[in-house]
DNA sequence: AATTACGTCAACCGCTTTTGC
DNA sequence: GGCAAAAGCGGTTGACGTAAT
């Protein structure tokens, strides 16, 4: 494949930037009068200075009468929400669904407020999950801790006390984990008007979200029923009427998304085991871990402990 | 009022895919 | 099937406008 033909046009001095009132009244007259054809011979038979290639972009991105310009309208912000978390960086796929909207348009409105959007509400906007992947970094921490102390010989190794001693560690950080997604919960609901949605996910149909907080907070234990390691539930914010183009996908997609996307089931669990943990084998189904399955043999690696001590 | 920081978006770049020979 | 040209696509850049200091 050589160059593209804009970068050799380059060299022939051809102009680029911005486009000119002039430039684009030439470029509609001519294809309103011929169509496009060939965009590598539009320039010339058009009496432009331009690249085809820019030619195309001015024309599909701006020019095109069938553009809508503005805003975009709270139902086709979901429609991309929907899309993307199905479709990822698929802009002109996106682009398709959303009639009038090019995929350039979608894509800035992306980068520069749906992407801000979902970050700032705590969900990574690649994936559509939150962004802490918890669970994944808690487990090795806290056998890194573990491991360390019985380096330095300051833990006698005992299968069932290291077990317990493990389990209080988890049980504790899984009541902050709940707490930081009860909160993270209660700001998407202030901010997206979400009534339902939060007793919805979590299961509390009778308990406010900050009731819950409340009490977590001033709760010594954390019983296990309450970490929110399962959304069998779909999750919605639109109204029964408004069909959601994810429900199409829904058969055959089996992706995460943020749970104010419309009709999206929150993200899978994986188990996390402490089977090679002496006798400990207590299994945790928690959100979004995705450890490697050769993760344990890694870690007790040789070379890992050495690195590690 | 001047300067700086930040946000937006049109346009470009270069890679990939499709099409035609 | 192989090759080259054209078209399509997504990431990035930079000019411009606006807000903050």
């Amino acid at each position: 494949m050589g160059r593209s033909p804009c970068g050799a046009d380059k060299i022939n001095g051809l102009k680029k930037g911005p486009w000119t009132p002039e430039e684009d009244h030439k470029l509609v007259q001519y294809i309103e009068k011929h169509g496009h054809g060939s965009w590598r011979a539009l320039p010339k038979l058009a009496g432009l200075n331009r690249c085809g290639k820019s030619c195309r972009l001015r024309w599909t991105n701006y020019l095109r009468p069938d553009i809508k310009r503005g805003k975009f309208s709270p139902e086709e912000e979901q429609t991309i929400l929907d899309l993307h978390s199905i479709l990822g960086n698929k802009w002109s796929a996106i682009a398709s669904r959303l009639p009038g909207r090019t995929d350039n348009e979608i894509k800035n409105f992306w980068n520069t407020h749906l992407k801000k959007k979902l970050i700032h509400l705590g969900f990574d906007p690649m994936t559509h999950r939150p962004r802490t992947n918890f669970f994944a970094t808690l487990q090795q921490l806290v056998v890194f801790a573990k491991l360390r102390e019985f380096a330095e010989g300051r833990l006698p190794w005992d299968g069932h006390s290291s077990a317990a001693g493990l389990q209080a560690d988890v049980n504790q950080a899984a009541k902050l984990q709940y707490l930081q997604q009860l909160q993270m919960l209660a700001s998407i609901a202030s901010s997206a008007d979400t009534n339902g949605l939060i007793n919805h996910i979590t299961g509390t149909d009778s308990i406010p979200v900050q009731e819950e907080i409340d009490h977590l907070n001033h709760a010594e234990t954390f019983p296990e029923t309450q970490i929110p390691c399962s959304f069998d539930q779909p999750v919605s914010i639109k109204n029964d009427n408004q069909s959601s183009i994810f429900t199409e996908f829904s058969q055959r997609e089996n992706s995460p998304r943020s749970p104010f996307l419309s009709h999206s089931p929150l993200p899978p669990f994986t188990d996390i085991s402490f089977g090679n943990l002496g006798d400990a084998s207590t299994s945790y189904s928690c959100l979004g871990s995705d450890l490697p399955p050769s993760w344990s043999d890694s870690l007790f690696d040789g070379q890992f402990l050495t690195d590690f001590a």
